[in-house]
DNA sequence: TCGGGGGTCGAACGACCGTTTGACTGAGCA
DNA sequence: TGCTCAGTCAAACGGTCGTTCGACCCCCGA
């Protein structure tokens, strides 16, 4: 058949060959998908129209809906596929420190892992800075059915928040998990336009292109309120 | 004339008795802005049409255009209140923190002032509960003439930034300006479907309803993130 | 060489949106 | 009593949106 999102859709590529495919036929859906995540972080999910998208892509009105099934699937494949690679860098980060501290890693590894893989793509040498931006929006502005998944699913959370219950065994469980969301609460605050914000304030004293430092910044802050 | 938002319109509230002014002739206008506020609180501002808020408000459709100019002239005006008041209590509780300190309040007192007026409103007993989720989400989502008011007007944070300087004397600047953007990442990430998050993720060891102890819990970690 | 189907294309459909219009209402005042 | 005008109302306008349709192209296997 033609539109391979009606009725079973025949060959989809099912999450993994979604890489690879962008050798030279499905050129269309890969333009489609880069240009819907830049415009989708910088003007937000429903400033964005599919003309706009496949005008700044270059092809036809009608290959959203072909490719993606719908303007909302095309949003949720995106998230779906930069999730999943920001849960699984920070799942390896965790994996890697605890295989280093024998199973149980120290504090500040733990937020490393979690505050680390974010940062490193937000250098504005990486091509992944939109990519964070997006993800941050898509957050708070995705579809009812998005926000259904996004509050259902915890997974990638709780190895995080095991391992900060090992690291802090005085602690008082339900003392963690809060903290543990304003640890999240800190990284889903470093949006561009915040950072600006911030610029002025500070009048020019912070500067939103050195992460490394914001990273570290970042630890020294947490790990001293999970101390506490 | 008619349509007080055109032309110079006769007879400008001007942000004064606009609270008085919801007696019984203008109680259109106050409907509208209450069932406006919530909607937009709940489902975003894109997501509901003015047709909705109308509805739910049962009023006429021309209302909105009427009493605000525009849907986008709504938004602001919501925002513009709401964003006044809060600024106005965290301003007032600064202000008597230094009264009783002799001019410089210790670090805790003035997270307090930051923290708490947003969270004491949060309350679910309070009826401003839903202004707090409104004001977050409007800062995300709202309009560009909006975000660029909100990007350059940080006056009401400079008190707030030099009480911390002078709290933390022995500080790099550029730590505390960034110290200061972790607080208000803090404070943004209260949305509902964060909490709802948490509740799951922590097997419903955390509650959404205990602002107190919430802000305690933040004030607990924000203080040593600043001391550190 | 021929047929089939995945992919692309222009064009249009139908729905919904924010906004505007002009008539109407009723209270306030001379 | 008659005029004025802020406010309300039903109805419609013009535009944009996501989506769908049917024709078309071209590569590939038989």
């Amino acid at each position: 058949m033609e539109h391979p999102h009606r009725k079973l859709r025949p060959r989809e590529p099912s999450d993994l060959e979604d890489e690879v495919e962008a050798t030279r036929e499905a050129a269309t859906k890969a333009q489609v998908f880069a240009a819907a995540e830049r415009l989708f972080a910088l003007h937000g999910f429903q400033n964005v129209s599919v003309r706009d998208i496949t005008a700044e892509a270059g092809v036809n009105l009608a290959s959203v809906n072909y490719h993606f099934g719908s303007k909302d699937g095309l949003l949720f494949e995106i998230f779906r596929r930069r999730t999943g690679e920001l849960n699984r860098e920070r799942a390896r980060m965790l994996h890697e420190a605890a295989d280093r501290d024998g199973g149980a890693p120290p504090l500040r590894e733990i937020l490393r892992a979690l505050f680390e893989p974010p940062l490193r793509w937000s250098d504005p040498r990486n091509e992944r800075r939109i990519s964070v931006q997006f993800i941050i929006r898509a957050r708070s502005e995705g579809t009812e059915a998005m926000r259904e998944v996004l509050r259902s699913d915890v997974s990638h959370l709780r190895r995080f928040a095991d391992a900060l219950l090992t690291a802090r065994p005085g602690l008082a469980p339900e003392d963690v998990y809060w903290r543990l969301h304003f640890c999240l609460g800190m990284t889903h605050n470093n949006r561009f336009a915040e950072f600006e914000r911030l610029h002025v304030l500070s009048q020019g004293l912070t500067s939103e292109t050195d992460m490394e430092a914001l990273l570290e910044r970042m630890l020294d802050f947490a790990e001293a309120g999970f101390v506490a």
